[in-house]
DNA sequence: ACCTGAACACCGTTCAAGT
DNA sequence: ACCTGAACACCGTTCAAGT
């Protein structure tokens, strides 16, 4: 029919984008559904973001952009990890599908970890010992987040061909939490003492 | 054309997938390439395995069947945490895309874990203890190989909007190692003390 | 019983044609 | 300049029809 010009932005095309993700799932994001949803044909997609890799890509963007938490003024290096970590780790766990973020993107972690990065730096790290322990602290919460993530699946075939009793690696939601924080403690720690700095 | 029939098995079809898989990625396994290197139409499949989502299981299990290395007689716990976990990375960092091993595709993982579970409780971890052992320790690599995976994609738009002479958070490959090898440390220690047993 | 071939409802991506 | 609609080459999955 010929519309008249949609100045449809980038942005408009990402938020779309993940309103489908959140609302439906990953699988349900193609880009023939985003640009229904914006009433437009498949093509202007293209012209503004390139492909389906740059419009994921841009949504993990989008997803981690605020993630990290402003650090207080006097905080322990310490603390302020275990907040950032957590904000990390909420925010990933409550995304509905960790596919979008992992792979080949990791710029956007990149950009998250410059404010704990400075925060190290200002408590005594080296620059490369706080690129460092963004990095543990990064790697941590991705292992959770995709191991422990969509735990909620409906049981498939044989389900398990070991003893009777129990799954003998199962541990529970919280048991899990847990782990991650003594996990958590054990970087952490094992960072002070790596870099002489002093624990909380 | 009605061939006989086939003895077709689900280790055929699993093997044809895996060859696929280790030759042209993840991308290039679809059920229509499966079956056509088997020289199959799509049908047979779906009576063998049930879904695509099955083929990946089998795959993912495949793959991760015969990772954990026997432990030595008289080996130090910390010494064979130390074998299991590298023999984990190195699996899966050779594996042609982590895709396949990540998501809802836990129990490979359990079955690996097994021996290391065995080892540590003869070296006087709870039963507990030891589950938790072999979740951190998978959690290590699982987030090392997930966010360190495929470095190597060509740039793509403006790569980065920070301060010039090089990614803050970037570093190389032999670091990253160097690195994972250090987490490993910070996690066997802690478990040292927080299990009250001896470090090596 | 087991396989084939066609079919359905989708994909990502491109491109001539319209306004 | 920007959008539409059709098209191409794929998907996962199902199913009547053949042997």
């Amino acid at each position: 029919m010929g519309r008249p010009p949609l100045d449809l932005t980038t942005d408009e095309i990402v938020e779309a984008a993940c309103a489908i993700f959140l609302e439906s799932g990953m699988d349900a994001v193609s880009m023939r559904t985003v640009s229904a949803q914006l009433g437009v044909s498949p093509e202007p997609l293209y012209k503004r973001i390139g492909n389906k890799e740059a419009l994921l890509d841009a949504m993990a963007k989008r997803l981690l952009v605020d993630v990290a938490p402003r650090p207080r003024s006097g905080e322990h290096w310490q603390k302020y990890a275990m907040r950032w970590t957590a904000a990390l780790h909420d925010r990933l766990s409550t995304t509905p599908d960790v596919r979008l973020v992992i792979g080949e993107r990791r710029e956007p972690f990149v950009e998250a970890s410059r404010p704990l990065a400075e925060q190290l730096q200002a408590a005594g790290f080296t620059s490369d010992a706080a690129v460092q322990a963004c990095r543990l602290l990064i790697w941590a919460t991705m292992g959770f987040v995709v191991v422990e993530a969509g735990r909620h699946r409906a049981p498939t075939r044989e389900q398990r061909g070991g003893l009777p009793g129990g799954n003998p690696t199962g541990i529970s939601s919280a048991e899990a939490r847990r782990l991650f924080r003594l996990n958590l403690k054990f970087i952490l720690d094992g960072l002070a003492r790596h870099n002489g700095l002093s624990a909380e």
